[in-house]
DNA sequence: TAAATAATATAGCTATGGCTATATTTCTAT
DNA sequence: ATAGAAATATAGCCATAGCTATATTATTTA
């Protein structure tokens, strides 16, 4: 059933997106703050604090209390992945000509919900169009 | 902030796909009740119930307790809205190259973050490839 | 027509993700 | 070193979507 498939990933969507966010700022900045979380998403702190929580009991984040946050090897992974669909998602929306605030804005909504067959059609369309 | 975007359309995603399945049903078996949404959507039909009540509420849908269900104007005109992006995600995919299957679940997904600028791209390729 | 079955509705629970308001802790300047 | 500011945490609220179990209403069939 697909729409059971579309379900799975909108629980595991707002957990890509901060995973893929912390490595970011870790990258960026040093250092992934709730504040800093809670801005780039554009939420209030007290949600991206509870939010946080539950990715470090779900074992993907570590940090101790008003401390910054860093991610376990499982968070890396996810993160990586996330990053690397991100990318692909967003190159294919500029090749096929949109603009890239558009293209941006679609990728962060389109990424988590595209199969690996439709990624490696992605990948596919974008080395040609690079060449 | 393109995050807020997300949110925005995973809002109205689950509307949009309980209007358009209950529009096909409406099409294909003359009418739309409960246990077929359920069954469609992979969920219990108390889960549907309690959608197709929040559906009621903000004036998509109308019903008589027990009876089956049907679209108000606004709820059509979202219903035919989506059905026509699904339709172009679809294409799309295809035309890309991917196969019925997977393309199918992934427009099920991609459809509800797909703006209307990207939406356009696509219709134009979709109509170069079938020439 | 009355009993059995099917469909719908309701109650009550869980989890998630929003919010504001209010603690508490840490950091920064004076 | 301490007061004030900034960051983090907690409490308590709301809405949505999922579930099971149990009522209630409609439909079918014996």
């Amino acid at each position: 059933m697909s729409f059971n498939k579309v379900r799975n990933a909108h629980k595991t969507e707002n957990t890509e997106d901060y995973l893929e966010l912390i490595a970011e700022l870790l990258n960026t900045k040093g250092e992934a703050r709730i504040v800093d979380i809670a801005f780039k998403l554009g939420i209030a702190q007290a949600t991206a604090n509870k939010t946080i929580q539950r990715l470090q009991h779900q074992g993907y984040i570590n940090r101790e209390p008003y401390r910054s946050i860093f991610l376990t090897v499982k968070g890396q992974k996810i993160a990586s992945k996330s990053k690397k669909r991100h990318n692909t998602v967003l190159n294919f929306l500029l090749n096929l000509g949109i603009d890239h605030k558009t293209a941006s804005g679609d990728a962060e909504g389109i990424e988590h919900h595209v199969s690996e067959k439709t990624l490696k059609k992605m990948e596919k369309f974008n080395s040609k169009k690079n060449i």
